[in-house]
RNA sequence: GGCGCUAUCGUCUAAGGGUUAGGACGGAGCCCUCUCAAGGCUCAAAUACGGGUUCGAAUCCCGUUAGCGCUACCA
């Protein structure tokens, strides 16, 4: 155990929609950072001037926040080893550049960059040296010097060691050993003055003190890179751990950034934004997505944050890929719903009734939600479930529906005649209800379920409804009169 | 192509040499029941393949295969 302070950061681009694979990094991140009692910080990675996206931010933001995820130090609440957005920083990669250059360990390369970027991609040539695409790596310090004096705009590679293997260790998958004859010399600074992820990473995680990175998978490939960089600059890199990535639900590829879809070709969320948009409870998500490569024992799945705070560490992270799985996170989804208490249920149900165009009070609200709440798994579900409760006119429905199984319309029609008038006189209450609807479903000799689908489908408009007696005292008297005289109609005419 | 990572039910995973290989989602069935849910119970379902090491291997080692990642002046 070491006594170092826990520090650790979650370092997004703001590139675009906040990912739920960037989420389950940053969760990791935060699990353990409150474990240990360390800090958790915030790190803006916006060193790609093309893929900027100024909305990236907001929408990261937003949805660590909505998944609960605070952090200590970074954007909007600063700390004391700001900035915490590397534009900001800018100086000090350049800084630590020239310092490579000065030790000889990196080199200016004035090739233009669509040299470089068109030798070195994929396919074509395999057998192509691993290594430098240019001879700039060989100029004398003072043609390198005279020419960047010059004017002449040039990048700063890093002089990667050919020879040799290094040997890293990796807290989740153990020691890795790289041959460094594949190491390329990569760029550290860009000829747009900007850091690329590699360099600014690294001296950032050195001065802002980064204890341990918990980076996704797709990083484990830069590891040499970086720590032979830690190594020009003589510093002890942190503790590296490789998330597990997360793959699609075909297990092909890592979950998309764009769109996912079901089998039936329904388009599927995968930013967060979406996932409230569509009424995940960040419980259910945050309690998801911390199975998503790490368990705590063989039979614990449901855990509250705090629990899930308690029980995290790196050594049960299961280091093969996981794929996302949509159902088992409806079945959290919907088990969240159901522990909430009504008001507090109610007041996440509000906005969503509210987008639909409805405007129950808090009063309905509460009193329709006892009703709702099992039967649905997002809380974007809930207008559509509820809607008879606020409609004034029911959505058409077909007469069929008002004729139970081996039964006739004439039966449906007597059922209804009868409920009707007992309705009319009763005791509006559920139980009152009940007894009497019973009692007239004896008289008439109808089986309950004969009697009762009727009165459903004419006050529900559907077949799959909540229960009856509940529900019509919701309802109400006037209403539920009215659409039974509705459904009388329907089956007298036939339509 | 090169380098690397990974490999237990369809999916998420437990079992870090000795278990009838456990749990969860999903699926099937039963119960409950006024429908639909929710809930309860039950069932089907896995150690990729081949070699070692060992009294004994899902577990350790090697190889094969497969999947994925990286191979940018993107992160």
């Amino acid at each position: 155990m070491t006594s170092r302070t826990v520090r650790v950061r979650y370092a997004p681009s703001p590139t675009g929609d906040f990912h739920v694979g960037g989420a389950r990094t940053a969760l990791f991140n935060y699990l353990f950072a409150r474990h240990h009692g360390g800090r958790f910080i915030l790190r803006i990675e916006d060193t790609d001037r093309k893929r900027y996206n100024s909305q990236a931010l907001d929408w990261l933001l937003e949805g660590l926040r909505f998944l609960g995820l605070d952090w200590d130090e970074g954007p909007e609440v600063g700390g004391a080893y700001g900035p915490y957005v590397q534009s900001q920083r800018i100086e000090l990669y350049r800084r630590h550049a020239s310092l490579l250059i000065e030790r000889g360990m990196a080199y200016r390369c004035f090739c233009p960059p669509e040299r470089t970027e068109a030798t070195s991609p994929d396919s074509e040539e395999p057998g192509a040296e691993p290594g430098d695409s240019c001879r700039c790596g060989a100029l004398s310090a003072e043609e390198s010097e005279r020419r960047a004096s010059g004017g002449a705009p040039y990048a700063v590679r890093f002089r990667a060691p050919r020879q040799g293997n290094v040997t890293v260790h990796d807290a989740i998958r153990g020691d890795i050993t790289f041959p460094n004859e594949v190491l390329r010399d990569a760029v550290l600074l860009k000829s747009d003055g900007f850091p690329t992820y590699h360099l600014a990473n690294v001296v950032d995680d050195h001065f802002m003190e980064i204890s341990h990175i918990l980076r996704g998978d797709e990083w484990l490939a830069s590891l040499p890179l970086h720590v032979h960089l830690y190594g020009a600059f003589g510093w002890e890199p942190p503790v590296m751990a490789h998330l597990p990535l997360i793959l699609n639900p075909s297990g092909k590829g890592k979950l998309s950034k764009r769109e996912e879809r079901a089998p039936d070709g329904s388009v599927r969320p995968v930013f967060v934004r979406q996932f409230r948009e569509l009424g995940y409870l960040p419980e259910a998500l945050v309690n998801f997505m911390a199975l998503l490569g790490w368990s705590y024992d063989d039979k614990t799945e449901i855990m509250s944050r705090a629990e899930l705070i308690e029980r995290f560490t790196l050594e049960r992270v299961n280091p093969a890929p996981a794929v996302w799985n949509y159902e088992k996170l409806d079945h959290f989804n919907g088990h969240y719903i159901r522990q909430l208490s009504i008001e507090d249920l109610a007041g996440r149900l509000m906005p969503f009734f509210e987008a639909a165009g409805y405007r129950p009070s808090r009063e309905q609200l509460l009193a329709v939600v006892p009703l709702i709440r099992e039967r649905i798994t997002r809380l974007a579900d809930a207008p559509a479930v509820a809607n008879f409760f606020f409609d004034e006119e029911l959505a058409p429905y077909p007469v069929e529906d008002l004729i139970p199984q081996k039964a006739d319309a004439a039966m449906a029609l007597a059922a209804l005649e009868r409920a009707r008038a007992v309705l009319a006189e009763v005791d509006f209450r559920k139980e009152a209800i009940e007894t009497a609807l019973r009692a007239e479903a004896a008289r008439l000799g109808l089986k309950t379920g004969q009697m009762f689908q009727p009165i459903r489908v004419a006050v529900c408009g559907r077949k799959a409804a909540p229960p009856l007696f509940e529900t019509l005292e919701v309802v109400g008297r006037d209403k539920c009169l009215r659409r039974i005289d509705r459904a009388v109609e329907k089956l007298r005419s036939g339509g």
